[in-house]
DNA sequence: GCCGTTTTCGGCCCGACTGTTTTCAGTCG
């Protein structure tokens, strides 16, 4: 069952959004709003089994959230938010979406022209009717229709994480139905890609149709697109589309290796088959003469008839994966069980939502080695970071580095998330830095310089002798900024060279580096870091995206420095210090 | 609206960039 903690953080968010919307409210007001929609969406407990002091305890969440939160556990909706959404034009808060376009620009659009969607405020721009409206000059509207185009540019694909939520509870609930012999996802979000056009469950059993009535008449069935007896189409109330395929027991491998794809694997695979005289189908892997099943019922038999070892879902992409497979090459892929530490995480001292204390008990509960604190440096102003602060906390982690009740054998590292200006340099000079166990430095602003800069840049940030791991490297939101602009392979080359992890961030709108990229930093033989970058405890569950995201990247364990043993981590630190 | 080793008021997210603005508003991180 879903957690009710992302529907209240939801409405809090709106709340927020429409607030600016009609500036109806301080920035400090909205502000709060914000920071309890964040707060509760990483709280550790499901908001709909806590009572009303419980609620009051969550962080951010004071005497008026609180009461909202309750009111929509307890009435399904908030009579403040519905008062607010008939204030503001419809659609305005659609708007919002298009990157570079706030609420002041969309208030505007939509009372000035009457635009509630993005689909007419395209054809508004096209028809000139932007033309005199004061503050929309030639440049905005260009900005805009860009702003729409990143945005179709991932329409009808939705996140990692919205995309296994929703598959996780569908095959939850197929297999429970009375019949169903299997179910699992398939498709892209078996094959841990970025981005999930739609999600692809498989079940078994004899008879379908108990599945697919189940199927049609869950809850989360919005819209049915389409049923028969072996396929069911629908899309979810967010618009996702789901489709449920039922097939017989006996030829679950064979089909749960066609639905994984990818569709190019498949033919890779087919081929193989063709040559030996054999048919591949989701129905098994037939004699091409006789037309006999010769097997059906694992996806391990149907490799290995094919003379195959069974390959891993995330390296089915058709990059070398067949031909390596062939050769008995496959690479020994990284798993979330490898990893010995986090080398990137955030407390409330920035812009994490939980304590120094709560971090540390959560990432010793995941049964790391080692973790290291890294809030944010000084330079990225918004955060508010002092030097002094960043020594009192230094203390604060040495300090409870010894309660062993709450760290065990974990050992606390301290660190920093740097921030790379545009010259390469970052937060504090070489004396300072030295005092910190571990490094992270990032791009967080200046997006937009030239690939020569932007590769100084970061070529000059892995040349310091303090950075350790260039966090979310190509500095993308998926769907809203595209990666920054620079020689990669250069990069990738001073980073091999100078001993510089990239780090593979696990965030689901970053998984920066991603596969593509990850592929072309190993050829330079760049080491990585699995960081989940946790801005809370919720986020730590964020691993197996960047993991999966390795492994498409065909990394193993040991090219991962948070697989290392501590004193190996160590040497490698002390290596790159004068 | 939330928070508190200053506990019921006063502080909290501010600086940079962009475009259209002639002195600043909107957006972003």
């Amino acid at each position: 069952m879903a957690r009710r903690n992302d529907a209240v953080a939801a409405l809090l968010e709106e709340y927020a959004d429409l607030l600016v919307i009609t500036g109806g409210g301080d920035a400090f007001k909205i502000r709060s709003y914000e920071k309890a929609a964040r707060s509760v969406a990483g709280f550790h407990d499901d908001v709909s089994t806590m009572d009303a002091a419980a609620i009051g305890k969550i962080p951010q969440v004071g005497k008026s959230i609180g009461a909202k939160i309750i009111e929509y556990l307890t009435t399904g909706k908030i009579a403040a938010l519905e008062k607010l959404r008939e204030q503001i034009p419809p659609g305005a808060r659609t708007l919002i979406e298009i990157p570079g376009l706030g609420p002041k620009k969309a208030v505007t659009l939509s009372r000035e022209l009457g635009v509630s969607s993005i689909d007419e405020l395209s054809a508004a721009i096209a028809a000139g009717r932007l033309d005199g409206l004061p503050g929309f000059g030639a440049k905005t509207a260009e900005n805009i229709l860009h702003g729409i185009e990143l945005l179709r540019r991932n329409e009808g694909r939705v996140l990692i994480d919205t995309a296994t939520r929703v598959a996780e509870e569908i095959v939850a609930h197929l297999s429970g139905v009375p019949g169903c012999v299997a179910c699992t996802f398939a498709g892209s979000l078996r094959r841990s890609r970025d981005t999930i056009g739609d999600v692809d469950i498989l079940a078994a059993a004899t008879d379908s149709e108990p599945l697919m009535e189940a199927f049609r008449s869950a809850p989360y069935a919005f819209e049915i697109i389409g049923s028969g007896p072996t396929k069911t189409s629908l899309r979810t109330r967010q618009g996702l589309q789901v489709d449920l395929r039922v097939v017989q027991p006996e030829v679950w491998g064979a089909a749960l290796q066609y639905f994984t794809g990818s569709r190019e694997h498949n033919i890779r695979v087919r081929e193989i088959a063709v040559h030996k005289g054999l048919k591949l189908s989701e129905y098994g892997l037939f004699d091409a003469a006789s037309g006999e099943l010769i097997v059906a019922a694992t996806e391990e038999e149907v490799y290995e008839r094919l003379g195959l070892p069974w390959i891993p879902p995330p390296l089915r992409e058709d990059r070398g994966e067949v031909k390596a497979a062939l050769k008995g090459e496959l690479p020994e892929l990284v798993r979330i069980s490898d990893l010995r530490g986090d080398l990137h995480s955030h407390t409330d001292l920035t812009d994490g939502v939980a304590p120094l204390r709560t971090m540390v008990a959560a990432a010793r509960k995941r049964g790391l080695a080692y973790f290291a604190i890294t809030d944010h440096a000084p330079n990225l102003t918004m955060q508010r970071m002092t030097t002094e602060k960043m020594l009192a906390q230094r203390e604060e982690v040495r300090a409870l580095a010894a309660e062993t009740d709450v760290v065990g054998d974990m050992v606390l590292l301290h660190g920093s998330e740097l921030n790379i200006d545009p010259d390469g340099a970052v937060d504090w000079d070489g004396d300072f830095l030295a005092g910190f166990d571990v490094l992270v430095a990032s791009v967080h602003s200046h997006f937009g310089l030239p690939a020569d800069e932007q590769t100084r840049r970061l070529v000059r940030a892995c040349e310091n002798a303090y950075v350790n791991v260039i966090g979310h490297p190509r500095a993308r939101s998926i769907g809203k900024r595209e990666p920054i602009d620079a020689d990669w392979d250069a990069v990738f080359e001073a980073a091999a060279a100078t001993g510089t992890a990239m780090e593979i961030n696990c965030f689901p709108d970053r998984l920066d580096l991603s596969d593509d990229m990850v592929l072309r930093a190993r050829r330079h033989g760049v080491r990585f870091a699995i960081d989940t970058d946790c801005h809370s405890v919720r986020n730590m569950e964020n691993i197996r995206y960047g993991v999966g995201t390795a492994q498409r990247g065909w990394v193993t364990a040991d090219e991962v420095i948070n697989t290392w043993p501590l004193d190996r981590l160590r040497a490698f630190i002390a290596a790159k210090r004068p």
